[in-house]
DNA sequence: TAGATTGTTAATCGATTAACAATC
DNA sequence: TAGATTGTTAATCGATTAACAATC
């Protein structure tokens, strides 16, 4: 493994490792950096650029082996353990969350749900259980845990990743539209629906499409210059 | 305003935008680049060269005036009128979604849900009606919507892309673990949790934190190299 | 005026792309 | 061998950072 590994690279890992998942179901064992890249929008180039740093895995005049690459991909991103998981703020994102199949599928359990909701705390839902928020430290100190879901209001988040860092938790999603800030060694990503939805509403009224639709509704209100460019 | 704008700063602006409303519920009018810097966890100069990018806001010596940088953002990413919206999946995510503050705060409505499941089609629930999912062209096409947000599993995600494309929607929330392929003109930002979940766990079994926890668990398992590094 | 802070250019850094020799 | 495809370097492209003159 080479020194370095650009985070863009990182990221289109877990892309490569889908795709190279559905193109094994298909019963292939050989794929080309060719046929990964059109599958992912990517070019050839790239996909050999990011495997060269990750590792030794293609054979020359063939292509790379499926099995293999899976695989690595699997013990390098660490998938291959199950990981304890605990969810804090139970509205309903974090009710979808917490059935949602896909973290299940790649390991991530969640084993405990806190909310401040006093007629939810007891419930088992989905094999695991609602606790008074005011628990958090304790659980996760006691069970180990490292990973945390953020499912609470904006203006609570920051408390929330304070209190699971005091206790352990050294990787974090978060849910909640803010930048959360964090001490060394600690992991946040952040899932942000309002960030992208404004980035489709900047490109709907940026692209040429949209100017004509635009135009066409707002024609008297708007000075002729915005319907160039 | 410049030629181009780089893509990393038009998606650091939706932060720029909710800073800004922070700092100014706070009563506060002026703001220069380091304070804005400073909590977003980026640097001064970065700021700097965002805003002179998209134009002339400043004023040397004093900084950026709040109400004027709030309502550039509005306008310029294009939040001030409503959007009409199409979900087509009411699994638990898309539940989810309906229900989701943060798409009215910024002027997404969702007017329509599209399932398969027949007991729910007919229903009407947080304003918008549940309809047959065959019936997503006829409707979108009337109402000419322009967005889409997509809550299906992966394996459906691509025939839906194509449906709401063939019938007049411009830009795509997707939110199955998939890449989407589109024709051009067509934008979609895609939120993939998987993604970050294995973000997250590469960081977690990559820092030097994490390999202490993972060498003691498994020090037998495992060759001593992987200590290392 | 003196202090503060932006506007703007140039330097740096890092990722992507292109090209082709190596080799299956 | 001929064709295919990777491995790997160098060229290109683009974003970030640094620096400081302009100016409030």
């Amino acid at each position: 493994m080479k020194t370095k590994i650009p985070e863009p690279t990182l990221r289109r890992l877990s892309y490569y490792l889908r795709y190279l998942e559905r193109f094994k179901e298909k019963g292939l064992e050989i794929i080309s950096s060719k046929e990964l890249s059109k599958g992912l929008g990517l070019s050839d180039a790239q996909v050999r650029r990011d495997l060269f740093t990750l590792g030794d895995f293609g054979k020359r005049g063939v292509g790379y082996n499926v099995d293999n690459l899976i695989s690595f991909l699997n013990t390098f991103l660490g998938l291959d353990e199950t990981q304890s998981t605990v969810l804090v703020g139970y509205g309903n994102l974090g009710k979808a969350l917490l059935h949602y199949k896909g973290f299940k599928k790649r390991k991530f359990l969640i084993t405990h749900v806190f909310d401040n909701d006093e007629r939810l705390i007891g419930k088992r839902i989905a094999g695991a259980e609602i606790m008074d928020s005011k628990h958090l430290g304790k659980v996760c100190k006691k069970e180990m845990i490292k990973y945390g879901i953020i499912a609470v209001p904006a203006s609570s988040a920051q408390e929330i990743v304070d209190r699971m860092i005091e206790c352990g938790i050294k990787a974090i999603l978060n849910f909640a539209p803010i930048k959360v800030h964090v001490s060394d060694g600690i992991v946040v990503s952040s899932v942000d629906l309002t960030t992208e939805l404004e980035w489709l509403s900047y490109h709907m009224h940026h692209t040429k499409a949209s100017k004509k639709y635009k135009v066409k509704k707002d024609l008297i209100a708007r000075s002729p210059s915005t319907s160039s460019g």
